[in-house]
Order: structure tokens, then sequence, then C-alpha cells
DNA sequence: TCGTCATGTATACACTGTATACATGGATGA
DNA sequence: TCATCCATGTATACAGTGTATACATGACGA
């Protein structure tokens, strides 16, 4: 248990050659040559190449929920809502074509919405939902359904995200970060004067 | 001139098979097949299967811009909006994996934030510009910057869609127009109380 | 009539995911 | 101790992919 398990040592190479060569280069070949096997031996611990991305995929949903519970989120509630939204961010502009895999493709077992999160299964929305909720409670936030709130922050968030990393805004990171927090705030207060 | 083109039966063709079939079928083999031709006939009319694809990508951009052009939008501005990103959906909910490949893939010569975008050289954007400009112009929008404004509104129908299309959502298309409009109505107004 | 050129074909190559059959080595039970 | 089992890995093969290369064909202009 504690040297590296064969399955964890395919899915590291695995997301390694994703995240430097892009998800197209994730061949079965290619990934047994990266961990010195043979192609055959990585259907011994994933029934196929869908399913080997899938465990990638779920690796980064791990750690961003682990981001996002190592953070204490302080200050007025605007503020925080930001806060949490940058750590989205922070995490896709460090592992764009993990954060790619993570939201475009079709994933088996992906949480769905509405029940999935009423629920709390899904860790990263859950921190976004404690903030909303309590906005909400304390009368700050316009009474409302709360997680069609919290969805639409991330729907709005994705969206941005993903039309940063598909390289359609010619901006730097540091350009998109301001970009990205202006947005999120103009969510918060409405465009209306 | 009047006759289909070839290009345009291969276009065609491998239209179809997308919104049929899905991406991954659309084969060099399966178009070629579907028009009546041997593969290697698609490389006289597109250099290589992406070039087809960015070719079935425009046709659907230019639907969509003349889906806008024709609509007129009345009513106050707040509704205006609502109607110019229910086009936007339509659009989505009719094609839904012409609209993935719109937005999802990486395409040559996709407009490109901020420039092309001033510059006016998007035509779908340009009808949200119009209604947004003369929201800013007449006082009833807060000051800000147009650009931004239209495009973030733009992601933010993006990312709800296909988090729709990628099955995220158990809504029926119709409990999806709703929430849909909600949203555009809350980032108009914003969350705060 | 004779090129010329646009269009289509035939074949081949390197690559992909993966089904199938076989090898191996270490743990376990008699 | 020995036989067995089983998890793990290998070798090979097959159908599919995009596409490079070489050749065919038929219309058209000089």
């Amino acid at each position: 248990m504690t040297t590296p398990n064969t399955a964890e040592k395919i899915a590291c190479a695995a997301r390694e050659l994703l995240e430097q060569e892009g998800a197209e280069a994730v061949s079965m070949r290619r990934v047994a040559g990266a961990v010195g096997i043979t192609p055959m031996a990585i259907y011994r611990h994933y029934p196929d190449r869908e399913a080997l991305l899938n465990a990638v995929a779920n690796a980064g949903f791990q750690e961003l929920a682990a981001s996002l519970k190592k953070r204490r989120f302080r200050g007025k509630l605007e503020t925080r809502l930001v806060q949490v939204g940058n750590i989205y961010l922070e995490h896709a502009l460090q592992n764009p074509r993990l954060f790619e895999l993570m939201f475009l493709q079709k994933r088996t077992g992906a949480r769905v919405y509405p029940q999935d999160f009423k629920a709390r299964l899904s860790p990263t929305a859950n921190q976004m939902a404690d903030v909303v909720e309590e906005g909400i409670a304390s009368g700050e936030l316009r009474k409302d359904d709360l997680w069609e709130v919290v969805f639409e922050m991330g729907a709005l968030s994705h969206g941005l995200i993903m039309l940063y990393l598909g390289g359609r805004m010619a901006l730097s990171a540091d350009q998109f970060r301001a970009f990205y927090e202006r947005s999120f705030r103009r969510h918060i207060h409405g465009i209306l004067a």
C-alpha cells in the first residue's frame, strides 16, 4: 500500500502526457511506454481508455475539492464568493488540459443537477453553496433557489474558463484573472444601473 | 453553381453524421460513403478532417447569425436581452452536436476577444452588443465596458448550454429553457438583495 | 487533336483501441 | 514440499482511423 500502485502509476503517466501533449496524445501505447509495461497490461487496471481518463479526471476533482477545503474564506460576502471562484480559476490555469477533461468530457458518474447537488455530493459546489446559503439567510442575498444560484455561478465560471483555455481570448493569465473577477462581481451586482 | 457543389455535399453529409451519430462517427470513410465517393476524394475539397469540421462549424455560425438578423427585438431592454439569449439557446437545442463543435473545438480562425469583437467581426455578438450599447447610452445599464459585458453574457450562455448538452443537468428541454431564462435575468439584476 | 487540369480512385503506411490466447511468478492449501 | 490458483503481464492480431503517394478519367481550350 505504501509503494505506488501500478494503477496509480498508469493514471499518473496518463495525466503527465495529458498536460504536456494534449488529450489526443494520451494513447494506451504511449501511456504504457511511459510506465514501462505493455499496452494491454493497462487493461488489468482499467476496463478501457475512457475509464482511465475518467480516473484522471476524478483525481482532478479530488484535488480541487481539497484546495477548497483547505482554504478558509473570510471577509464580506462578495469577497468570499470571489475567493471561491478564484480557486476554481487557479486550478484551471495550473492544470488546463486536466480542467478541460474534467468539464468537457462526458463522464460517466458525473454529478447531475439538481439531485446530486442537493444531496451535497459535489464537494466543489458545496463550498460555494455554504457561502450563498449564509448570504440568503443573513438577507445579504436576494431570496432565491440556492442551488440554481450556485450552479449558475459555476456555469459562468466554466464558460469563461473554457473560452479562455480554448484560445478565444487574447489575454495574458493575469489579464484573464482580472476579467474573471470583474465578471464575478458583475454577476453579483447585476448590470442594471 | 446552381447544382450543389461537391464540397457542399461533403459538408452536408458530415453535418448529418455529426448530428445523428456524434463527432467521433464523422470519419473520412463514412462521410465519403454517404456522399458516394472515395475517402481520398474529400481531400480535393478540404485539406484534412479538421478543415472539414471547421467548414461544418462555420455553416453553423452563419445559420446562427442569420437567425439573429432575421429576428427583430422589441420591448423593454431586459426582454430584448433575454430574446437574444433565447436564440442562442434554440439553436443549441436544435443542433446540439453542431453547437458543441462550434464552441468546444479549437477552431483555427475563431473570433478572438477582444480585437475581433471590437472590430465587429462576430455577427452573433454584434446583436447582443447593439442592445447593451443602447442600454448603456440610455442609462438603463450601468456604465461599463461594453464588450466585457457582452462577452460575459455569452460565456454564461455557453457555460449553461455546455453543461446541459454534456448531460450534467437532469432537466427536460423546457425545464432547461426556464432555468436558462431565470439565469439570464439573475445576471441582469444581480443576486444581491 | 493534343495537352492541361480538376476531380476521383487505388493502394499503402503508420497509428489507434482492444479482443484473444498464452506466460509467469508468488501465495496458498494439502 | 508440491501442486494449484490467480493476479499480473505479454504477444499477436484485427478492425478502424487519417492521410501520403501514384495513377486514372473526362471535360475543355488552343
